[in-house]
DNA sequence: CGCGTTTGACCAGCGC
DNA sequence: GCGCTGGTCAAACGCG
């Protein structure tokens, strides 16, 4: 399927071709320069995260920016967000729904697993509901980023134009449905894009140290990843790498309903930074993440 | 044995 | 309508 140049942003988002769209249609620094509005001022990924909590102007900020962020507005990843009069009139534009999902999701699921096998009539009348989603870059060498949680993979396609496949894994938290992509920029082999979907509706598991994958740990898997990149100095050096891309509208679903979408890699990202910024954020993050992972320092 | 990965097949959506 | 592509399923397999 060949994109037409003038890429809905939608589409960039929510099909593969996103990391093509990003890397090839605009530099990486300028989709970094996204998330801060063309200013050196980078966010953390911890303030996108918290960013609907904390600086609700951000909606501001990706609508009035530039062409590019203009292009990333897109009501196809952000639903049912009234964060603000603007976002709710952009939401309405969409057919999507999210809200009602974990009731009547679970309900629809029940149903396909029953009558799955005899060649699964998947959804009926409705749309696929999708979750919102958000993406971002990551500098690594390794695909599967540690972030705390548990996955399940459960597929694998090769991606049109990147020799790179694209890996699906799914929370294996019973009832979650949180998912995520994870695939590499062709143009940039050693940027790993990942994509959520949806929001976790569960603390971070408690992992016995056999369950992580062998090499990665919470905070050293981050490390060999590109940890070294990955910690706080990326608000503060003009690095490429370890930024964050965001969606940001997306970003903002994250949290919502009493739940809240906190990648602890995230927060290893400052474990793994020294520096006096380390110990200013601890107090936060022990709020949000575990003890052991903690000590993991 | 339990859990996770691999992989081929299937289905839905979209563009032409 | 057709073909392409993304997304998902599930059996088979591997590993600890």
């Amino acid at each position: 399927m060949e994109r037409k140049e003038d890429l809905k942003m939608e589409d960039v988002l929510v099909n593969s071709s996103f990391s093509d769209y990003i890397s090839s249609s605009f530099p990486l620094q300028s989709v970094f320069d996204f998330c801060c509005e063309g200013e050196t001022m980078p966010l953390g990924f911890m303030e996108l995260l918290g960013v609907q909590d904390l600086n609700p102007s951000l909606f501001d900020m990706a609508q009035q920016a530039p062409p590019v962020t203009q292009k990333i507005e897109s009501p196809a990843e952000v639903l049912n967000q009234p964060a603000t009069p603007n976002f709710s009139s952009i939401s309405s534009a969409s057919s999507e729904t999210v809200n009602d999902e974990t009731v009547k999701v679970d309900d629809q699921e029940e149903d396909q697993q029953k009558t799955k096998k005899q060649l699964k009539p998947k959804k009926t009348n409705q749309k696929r509901e999708r979750e919102p989603r958000f993406a971002f870059m990551t500098k690594s060498e390794v695909d599967h980023l540690e972030d705390g949680y548990r996955w399940r993979k459960y597929g694998q396609k090769a991606v049109k134009n990147s020799s790179f496949p694209r890996s699906y894994y799914r929370c294996t938290t019973p009832s979650c449905n949180v998912k995520k992509r994870v695939e590499r920029s062709f143009t940039d082999p050693s940027i790993v894009i990942t994509t959520y979907e949806g929001k976790h509706i569960h603390p971070i598991p408690i992992m016995p140290r056999s369950s992580l994958p062998a090499g990665v740990h919470l905070s050293s898997g981050i490390s060999a990843a590109g940890a070294s990149s990955f910690g706080m100095e990326i608000q503060r050096t003009p690095s490429h790498y370890q930024q964050p891309f965001v969606n940001t509208l997306s970003a903002f679903n994250f949290g919502q309903n009493g739940s809240s979408f906190n990648p602890s890699f995230l927060h290893e990202r400052r474990f793994c930074s020294p520096g006096p910024s380390l110990l200013k954020d601890h107090g936060l993050l022990q709020d949000i993440v575990p003890r052991h992972m903690l000590k993991e320092e």
